[in-house]
DNA sequence: GTCTATAGGCCGATAGAC
DNA sequence: GTCTATCGGCCTATAGAC
């Protein structure tokens, strides 16, 4: 530890979670994260062996932000769907809002999938057990629930893999697009009620 | 021209499409190309001078096929809103289904953005002045049009981009997926009607 | 733990024969 | 046009001094 309270490994790590979520693993350089750690090339190997195993730690602890936030809601028995709904996009609004491009960094990673980094994890048991699948089934049996759920999650997510293209194209500015994000809150549990009472 | 009519230029293009599109420019070798395209990785150089420049063609004709197909929607002047979402969502995820990995290559490039690629394309201009913002703007003219744009697109394009996560973790296979999207293209404009009129 | 120096491999690009 | 052979550079990883 530093006088500032953070570790040389802890520096590491959040230097190559910023360089990795914004470049992806192929474009990223060890040289570049050291550099911006403060630290010599030299010294990451020295902590996490190499480039691939920094990456999983990083991947790791992203993949465990969009877990433990999201399942918990998905999961509750005690809480009726339309709370879950005001939960889910009141927490994923905030948590993305803070990590813009998590969606796009994980989900491209995961399509390229070059490590079999994701072959193991559980999700169509959690996500087939859960209290919202449930609930979803009883608004509408003849409907696949995850079309509801994909609605749900496209609404919140979407904005921020489509923000490039909103910033690049100036449609909006950073400030714009937070104001954006921020007026979805509280449209988009409207929106989804209505379209689950009217099926 | 070969006996099949396809020249080595093309024969190179369609393997750079494949491999870029899938893997991404940084994570792409075009001694990879070279070889799924069944020449010699000198006749690349040969025929497009460097691997960027190859790119650049791949990316104008992506970008092209998404233009080509969806802005004549958004600024037809004779068309109703409802027509056009029935247009947008039937010919979005037809070229989606031909396209799986266009969504999530087109915006993960457009992020890394490290050729200035895209920064002379008018979209703001032409989505600006096009009949479906002002039809928008007519449902309800308190709430961002692009708000509503944002759902319809949202809908059509999400299962493409989180279709890694769907078939990674066996949610789906490629088959099923197929017929979840293609039920879609009766729900999106029934869910997207009900939003709108209700508002 | 942290550094400098460098090994070793891969990749894009080119020279030059045919 | 198409090939073989190879250059030169960049990048990850390691050896070794402090």
């Amino acid at each position: 530890m530093n006088e500032i309270g953070i570790s040389t490994e802890e520096k590491i790590i959040f230097a190559a979670e910023k360089v990795f979520t914004e470049k992806g693993y192929a474009a990223s350089r060890t040289r570049n994260i050291a550099e911006k750690a403060g630290i010599n090339a030299a010294l990451l190997n020295y902590y996490f062996r190499s480039k691939e195993k920094l990456f999983q730690k990083v991947m790791n602890r992203k993949a465990l932000l969009l877990c433990e936030n999201l399942l918990p809601i998905f999961t509750d028995e005690n809480t009726s769907l339309k709370r879950k709904v005001e939960q889910i996009v009141d927490v994923y609004i905030d948590l993305l809002s803070e990590n813009p491009n998590l969606p796009l960094f994980v989900i491209g990673e995961i399509q390229k999938n070059d490590f079999g980094f994701f072959n193991s994890f559980p999700l169509k048991e959690i996500l087939g057990n859960s209290n919202i699948i449930n609930q979803l089934k009883e608004i509408d049996s003849k409907i696949n629930p995850l079309h509801f759920l994909m609605n749900l999650l496209s609404m919140c997510v979407f904005p921020f893999i489509a923000k490039p293209i909103l910033t690049n194209f100036s449609l909006m500015n950073d400030t714009e697009f937070q104001t954006f994000v921020n007026q979805r809150k509280q449209l988009i549990p409207k929106w989804f009620e209505v379209n689950m009472v009217s099926k």
